[in-house]
This record gives C-alpha cells, sequence and structure tokens, in this order.
DNA sequence: CGAGTGGTTGAAATCCGTCAAGAATAGTGG
DNA sequence: CCACTATTCTTGACGGATTTCAACCACTCG
C-alpha cells in the first residue's frame, strides 16, 4: 500500500509547514513533510501512485527518460504546485527535486479521493489541481513550439519569473542549471548557454550571476526574436479571420462523413 | 447565459447522436449536436465558457496565434475528446474544425458543474477529462521534444494511428492537411512533406494517397532516427541512476535554505 | 476550363547539435 | 581558511538539419 512511501526522504513532521492556502489545506494535518537533497528521486514511473505531492520550497522536475538515452522534462515544478496526481493507479513519470533544499509535502491520495467523494468543495479543489496542471504543461507546449532557441529562452526566463516572483521585479534567480534547461527546452545545453549570452549581448538580459539575471528588455523577451513582423499580412499560415460570414449564419452542409 | 451559443452552428438536435459511452453521457439529454464545416470556428479564446464539447466524428484543432501571425496548434480533438472545460470563465484558446463532417456535442458547463456537485461519480467524470486532456498534451510534450523532424513526424504517425484505430492496423488516414500538421508539431509544412517523402524513402511507411499511408516498420517510427545508439552508457544527460543508495534511506541533509 | 487550395520538390542561407577545450563555480577535506 | 577536485558553465569550430523563398504538380470546386 504504502509501497512508495517515500523511505527514502527524509526529515518528516507533520507540521503544516506553510500557512498560505491552498487546495489540499483540509489535509493538511495529515500531511508528511520531506526535505530532500539535490538530484533526489521523489516518485518513480510505475510506482502506485499512493501520494500527491506538492512542492513547498525549491523546484523539482517532472521527466521522462527517452529510448535513446535523452531526458525530456516534462513539467517544472515550483512551489504551490502540484504532482503526483495521475489518472491511473501508478506515477505516469518519475519526479526529482532539482534544487538544493527542496521541500515536498505528501498527502495521501485515497485520502483526498474519499474526501472529494463527500465535499463538492474539495473536488472542486482537486479539480483546480489538474487545471494548473494543463496549464503548465500548456505554457510548456508554447515554448517548446516557438522557433529559435534564444526565443525558448526568452520565453522560458519571463516564464520563470512570472511564476516565482508574480508581477513584481526585473531580477530572476534560475532554480535549475543549464542542463536541467536544456532537457526542458529540448535542445543543447550548450546553446542555452549561447542563447543566454547573446541576450545578454543584444541588451534584453543582463547576467549577473551564474544563475542570477536581470530583465531588461521584458517586450523584447516574450515576442518577437528581433525579426520585424509589421508585415501583418494574413499569411495562410495564420487565418486570423477564419471564412467570414460566409457560412456563418447558415447550415453547414450535413457532413458528407455521415 | 448562451452568449457563445453556436449561433454559427447548425444542424442542431437533441438526439444523442452516439451509443458508446463517455464522460459526460448523463448529460446528453441536454445536449447540442452540432455539425460543421471544413475550418470552422467552434470556441473562441477570450469568450465567456459556457460550454463544455464533445467531438463526435471528424476532427477539431485548438490553437493559439502568435502575435508574429504564426500559428500553434495546442491540441489535436478527435472523436470522444472533450474540448472547452476550462479552469477560468472564458476559453482559453480558439478550437476550430480540421476536417469536413466535424461534428460536436454541447454541454451546459453550469449544469455539469452543478451535477458534480451533487455527485460525486460525476465529478470523478470531470476529473477524468481534464486526465484525459492532460494526456494528450504530455504526448504532444514528447513529439515536441524528439530532436528531428523525421522522428517527430514519425511520432505523430504513430499517435494518430493510435487515436484514431486503437490497436488494430498499419492503414492510417491523417485526418488534417500538412499545413496543420505542420503547426502541431512546431515545423514549417515543407519539412514535413519532406519528412513523409524520407520515410517512405526508408521504407518505414507507404504513401497510399495523399493522406492515407501504411505502416511498414513501426519500430522505425516511433524510436530512433536510424541512428543506432548501441551506446547505451549513461551519459550525464541521463541520470537512470541518480545517487544510487548513498542518501536513499539516510536522512537527506536538511534543507539549508530552511 | 480556370482558379484556388493543398501538396511536393529544389537551392541557398541560417540555425543548431556535436565534439572539444577552457573557465568559473561549488563542494570537500585537510 | 585554504587548496583541491568535481561539477557546471562558457566558448569555438564544423557538419548536418531546417527554414525560407520559389517553382511546379495534383486535385477540387465552381
Amino acid at each position: 500500500m504504502n509501497a512508495i512511501a517515500p523511505s527514502h526522504l527524509s526529515a518528516r513532521s507533520r507540521h503544516p509547514s506553510s500557512s498560505i492556502p491552498h487546495p489540499l489545506q483540509r489535509l493538511d494535518a495529515v500531511a508528511i513533510i520531506s526535505s530532500c537533497g539535490p538530484r533526489q528521486e521523489l516518485c518513480r514511473e510505475g510506482q502506485p501512485a499512493s501520494t500527491i505531492y506538492r512542492v513547498i520550497a525549491g523546484a523539482a522536475l517532472r521527466s521522462v527518460i527517452r529510448p535513446d538515452g535523452r531526458r525530456q522534462v516534462v513539467d517544472l515544478l515550483f512551489p504551490g504546485d502540484f504532482f503526483g496526481l495521475t489518472a491511473g493507479a501508478d506515477y505516469d513519470n518519475t519526479v526529482e527535486s532539482a534544487a538544493r533544499g527542496t521541500i515536498v509535502a505528501g498527502y495521501p491520495r485515497k485520502r483526498a479521493e474519499a474526501q472529494a467523494d463527500s465535499d463538492p468543495k474539495f473536488a472542486r479543489e482537486l479539480r483546480q489541481i489538474a487545471f494548473d496542471e494543463l496549464s503548465r504543461l500548456q505554457a510548456q507546449l508554447l515554448i517548446l513550439g516557438r522557433v529559435t532557441v534564444p526565443e525558448k529562452v526568452g520565453s522560458f526566463i519571463v516564464a520563470v519569473a512570472h511564476r516565482l516572483s508574480p508581477g513584481c521585479g526585473d531580477r530572476v534567480t534560475l532554480p535549475i542549471s543549464r542542463y536541467d534547461i536544456a532537457d526542458y527546452l529540448a535542445v543543447s545545453a550548450e546553446t542555452v548557454s549561447r542563447s543566454l549570452s547573446e541576450l545578454q549581448r543584444r541588451g534584453v538580459i543582463r547576467l549577473t550571476g551564474t544563475r542570477v539575471l536581470q530583465i531588461l528588455d521584458r517586450e523584447a523577451l516574450e515576442e518577437h526574436d528581433h525579426h520585424d513582423w509589421l508585415s501583418s499580412l494574413p499569411s495562410r499560415r495564420a487565418p486570423s479571420q477564419l471564412p467570414p460570414a460566409s457560412c456563418a449564419s447558415t447550415p453547414s452542409r450535413t457532413a458528407s462523413a455521415n
């Protein structure tokens, strides 16, 4: 049952640790707080998913290993993010801590699901956790969809800044290594490094430390790659306007595929 | 309320259309079936998300338009897939039909959420819909994470084959155009075309029609890109074995970040 | 039959991954 | 506290892959 109980984790306690509100707060009393080292496995693919985790401090990576040995980071988990909530009985991916001083809280899944069945509000909170994950995955899809690597790195920086210090501040501290960033962006670590240097050379960011940087031109980071796109001509790639009003209110042909 | 009621859709009826079981079946009685033309907008980003949709036939694309005019397809929707279930009050993305003869069912969101609050089983089904979408998004992340375009196209073909005709069959009918595939894989349409040709030249697939192909070597499609990866040496990129047992059962240092 | 969409293929420039070496940082032990 | 070492990070050079621009076919629809 508790087969995957994090026997390899430690510093367990039952102190609710954080006082900020969060979806599974009602279960804080039974939460298990674990503090873990730099590159520690928090849950492994294929093992029974008996625990839902929430990151309290630090950062964690959800990743898969490809048959060719390449690692792909599927989700980047910061304080407040949940992981381990799956549809099936087992974990889909491996999650490992990416930073020192990473702390997670573990909630018993059975308890959560039982609570959801009796408490509609709690059920909505559980749904919210899934929505949050959808949001993160979609954000990453948009990053991976960018064309050049400097663009990817730029969007990544903006995303991290937004998630770590919402709204305020130009200063960003990257919580993971270049290699982790590379596996997250599906590019090589060297190119990540080069892109950071190039962004600095362009005056878009300023590297004040290996993992600390300052955003100088947020506009340029988020958007274009210094291409001028004054050409707003609706290329066939961007059918912003779909077939205008032609078939808008008229009955579209009843599918020929019926 | 029904502000986004698909006035531009048509052929509405209240016949439950399909008899196969699905999560929102309990609401089939109030479902609105719509049949739509080739490139018709089903819901638009920013509009109030008052309807949850299910694809009955055909295919649909959930996409965003980048500031540079490029379109990115975020989700590919086949029969059985739901869309429009959001966390917030408005739709996050635009969804358009990608094939002729696409049919969708619309379920009132308010009804669904109300039902979920009073029926735990229904709440689980709603959660399942979110999990399914998570599953699709993650699958796409893995495709986008592949290195070469032939690999991306190969995984795409396998994924489509798996979703359209589970298990059986070598024959696949691509339900969307090359341009849609390109925007889904975040590559140029020309390269998609070239990759298909190359895969055929390699004897991995056989194009029997512009959108119909036959899988000849499923193994090669899913896996490597004819690179020999007999080198199973655990490069630093693939820490399959994390710090072995060193800190496995011993208390990891209590985070210095406390 | 002509127009338009969708699809394929070619050639050139660019971008990125790989290999390789060097620099900086952090962690360890004395 | 310092030196030592391993890791992480940066930069260079080269070859291959992809994008872009362009032209050319196939098919469908009116």
